[in-house]
DNA sequence: CGGTGCATTGATCAGAATCAATGATCGTGG
DNA sequence: CCACGATCATTGATTCTGATCAATGCACCG
């Protein structure tokens, strides 16, 4: 069920009261944590849930909070990050359409969310999901799923930041950017890149200044184009893939 | 029940038969994933159970290999890492007693994995493991617990490997070691690094020379004292806190 | 005792950071 | 509709941290 882009969420649009009803209109059903469950388990998870939307550059949850909320991105992009004292900041993923945020050590967010654009959220309360996650060991193998994944890309992105040149870095953020956008069902060789040059760098553990003379190296070897509305298309994706990958 | 070092692994001398009753006499039991057993299901975890002993160097698994085994560390210190095909090397993790390795994404290991020293490990099958998980529910809590903890320390070593300095990465990296010492119950003020230089750059993102310039810069500031036998004594601890946190 | 591998220290280099200026884009209000 | 200011991106000049290249030291082992 591929999406139509509007500037409406689907969610809103299609039930008559998405506060009661927000799962059996849900567009990211196949993506996200309900992706396991039956029509019938998901009228449970409907009434625990909660959509709410977030303005651009507005925090969803600081590190250290309380979780008691855990999430589903159903629309716009959300940004994780990890600051130290004096400001120094990594952000540890970009999430999209139908990815989950929340996960929590000790009950506390080990780090920050932030919406890049304007962004959609599922909320569970965490609680609440507890007591449904004794009830569908299906639900709690597919946290212990998404943790997995998400691992992975965690340990991934260390190899990037620890051992990749700055060409290497972007080659890869592109190159992820297209496979994440290819798994969530929405081909093509254009991305977007809501987020700014600066979340960018603070992704790759780069500056702004070395970001943007990357992307003009790119453009110059005629690998990528920057076109309308933050978009980038991708001319040669096997060489970034080259690129991307230390060759 | 603190460890007490000697050649022999106590599984095997404790038990009559380790390979049949190798979790009654294991020595991470409140560690491990065991945690959350009763005695009577560490009974049939006992009997998936094989314990093996790697030599110092040799590989557990390798990235890319089917995920057929799932392991706890039960002596000894393993290295996690990935590959560049150019051989540049990133290691993500190093785990000793009562930590869990093999977790997987598409029943493939994400990573390669080898001992650093000599290293005994429990393994769990998978498939057999996946049958006790079906039927004991809190294991895949615990699952997703481990998973969670993991992806924790992902995100911090992500802060350190994109944002940090040469001084705070390594300060980082003693102060860690300190404090997986004492969540093992095994305090003190030194610790054992049992891995080499080249094994600490590769964790740290940085090479071994400006690891030993590093080290020494710590001895000479009297932050830390080399001992014999890979050991370190923290000299200044709230101080190497300070420095590992950016200040 | 010599050899091998690892750690340390020194000299130089390079990639990315920093400092600085200019250019593009967007929203706002006249 | 355009002018203005603010913000963000790009480009250039210079610096600096850590990498690379090179030599020496040290410990363990046959």
């Amino acid at each position: 069920m591929p999406d139509v882009p509007g500037p409406l969420p689907k969610a809103l649009s299609r039930a008559a009261d998405p506060a009661l009803q927000p799962c059996a209109a849900c567009e990211v059903r196949e993506l996200g944590l309900c992706a396991v469950l039956e029509a019938n388990e998901l009228i449970e998870t409907a009434a625990i849930a909660r959509i709410s939307v977030i303005a651009p550059q507005q925090p969803v949850f600081f590190e250290h909070d309380d979780a008691d909320v855990l999430f589903n991105v159903t629309k716009g992009t959300v940004k994780l990050f990890k600051l130290l004292p004096d400001g120094r900041r990594q952000i540890t993923g970009f999430l999209g359409r139908g990815d989950f945020l929340g996960l929590a050590v000790n009950d506390v967010y080990s780090y920050s969310a932030e919406a890049v654009d304007e962004v959609h959220l599922c909320g569970f309360p965490r609680k609440k999901l507890e007591a449904l996650l004794k009830r569908y060991p299906k639900l709690e193998h597919r946290l212990f799923e998404i943790a997995s994944d998400e691992l992975a890309a965690a340990q991934e992105q260390m190899l990037l930041l620890g051992r990749k040149t700055a060409r290497e870095r972007l080659a890869s953020f592109l190159v992820n950017l297209l496979r994440a956008q290819e798994r969530r069902n929405e081909p093509g060789e254009q991305i977007f890149l809501p987020m700014s040059r600066a979340d960018i760098a603070d992704y790759l553990g780069l500056t702004t200044e070395t970001v943007s003379r990357t992307f003009s190296q790119f453009k110059r070897d005629q690998f990528i184009r920057l076109r309308e509305g933050a978009r980038v298309e991708i001319a040669d994706r096997a060489r970034l893939e080259d690129i991307a990958e230390g060759a």
